[in-house]
DNA sequence: TGACACCCATTTATCATACAATTATGTTTT
DNA sequence: AAAACATAATTGTATGATAAATGGGTGTCA
């Protein structure tokens, strides 16, 4: 299967993207403030060394993200934090680069905690016939793994069937978190699962519940899996 | 008070603005299909009859969202529908343009029954005295409106009012939801108010709870008035 | 035939420069 | 004092050139 897929959306790579990047660790760490107005382009330009075509397609990254708003003569200001959209898995990948990590995996885990039980539900009612094939077979590789254990490859399946649960509700709002959840999953969850923490009672019943077009259940069995997980904060190993 | 914080990012009146909207809304209706790859930079820049820097500051500004994905040599791509934003204010203006909005109405109001109650629970938790402040006065507003009732104050005020409960909730990945919701409200449900829908008592139970500081009651009374309340679908008067 | 290294053409990425549009600020005029 | 105006600073847009990345073709060799 390529790759394709699972790109980030602006490859690392480009320069625009890693000068974008810099500025966000400078405003989600507060080392550049809210409301404040940011050095003029020319400044930027020689700071980093780049191309005022790089820097302002850095800038306009940001902007969309809303961490920036630019107007001419005034210059370019540091949008509130109330505008930031965390929603966002590109933003939430330099988040994670900040730290400090414990806090936001908390806030991750309300959060998921409100959602994930709805988009289980909605899925038990809305999941099409290939979508429970693949649903199937990443629950099959998360049973054959629970009993024969591999972190890696656990983690990979674990994200996958959640990563397939939020795709499956049918619902165009809920797909943004497949792909915030596989951030996090990335950035924080990665290490934190060892063996006798797979869960894989609960997850059963989250799978077949939708399997079974009971949402209801469906919604209790992935309450129960937030709650009751050993889910743990993550580890700096 | 400034309306600097009532902008929304990326002014409408800048070109690639337009372009990106133009774009974004070929790939939304699906006149560009998913993994189709779109004209060459030249080729885009004599149809729209743009300088190339407009065109790619459109085109990084759709990458940001997820709908676009460029690489040299290959062009660029329209992402599949999974990679999409939809939690993007940006982007659910552009949505709101394509219709059918019936559909994303409700699909909105199946994302508002999942967070809202939990956002409200967190409000009633975590809101600081000053975020108290303003919930009161938004809803001494929205109270006095009921009895005296004004549709496009109105809806300002309910709109202000359900922001403001994301706002509050001391969670950073709730804080988009504001601006979503917003901007859900001016698309869609705007003029969906009518006398007698203003379901104050609902929302009384909400604030109370809050203010009490009673999380389970908040996200019970917030449940009850997605439930409860004549929402009606946009009309289109 | 097939695998591998190499070259080439196409497309995006970046740079450099110039000019236009916007608007806060100060200045002049009434 | 108020209003109209001019100025300067900053972002917005245009243009042309060069660099980098990469799919595809070409040829070599086993």
């Amino acid at each position: 299967m390529s790759n394709f897929f699972l790109e980030i959306a602006g490859s690392k790579r480009s320069l625009h993207v890693q000068v974008a990047r810099e500025i966000a660790r400078k405003i989600l760490s507060g080392e550049l403030s809210q409301n404040e107005i940011i050095p003029s382009e020319m400044t930027l330009c020689e700071q980093f060394g780049i191309s005022r075509t790089a820097l302002r397609e850095a800038i306009k990254l940001l902007t969309s993200k809303g961490l920036l708003l630019s107007r001419p003569k005034v210059g370019t200001r540091v949008r509130s934090r109330d505008n930031w959209n965390f929603l966002d898995s590109q933003l939430l990948d330099w988040v994670a680069d900040i730290g400090d990590n414990e806090a936001i995996y908390l806030e991750f885990l309300a959060l998921r905690k409100a959602i994930e039980p709805e988009a289980a539900a909605l899925a038990a009612s809305n999941a099409t016939a290939e979508q429970r094939i693949l649903l199937s077979a990443t629950f099959q590789k998360m049973d054959d793994l629970a009993s024969n254990f591999n972190a890696e490859e656990w983690t990979e399946a674990d994200m996958e069937f959640h990563r397939l649960v939020f795709l499956s509700t049918g619902n165009n709002f809920f797909l943004p978190f497949a792909n915030v959840l596989c951030t996090m999953f990335k950035s924080f969850i990665g290490h934190s699962s060892e063996k006798g923490g797979t869960c894989i009672e609960e997850h059963r019943a989250i799978y077949t519940a939708i399997m079974a077009g009971d949402a209801d259940k469906a919604r209790q069995a992935n309450t129960n899996l937030l709650n009751n997980s050993n889910h743990r904060l993550p580890t700096n190993n």
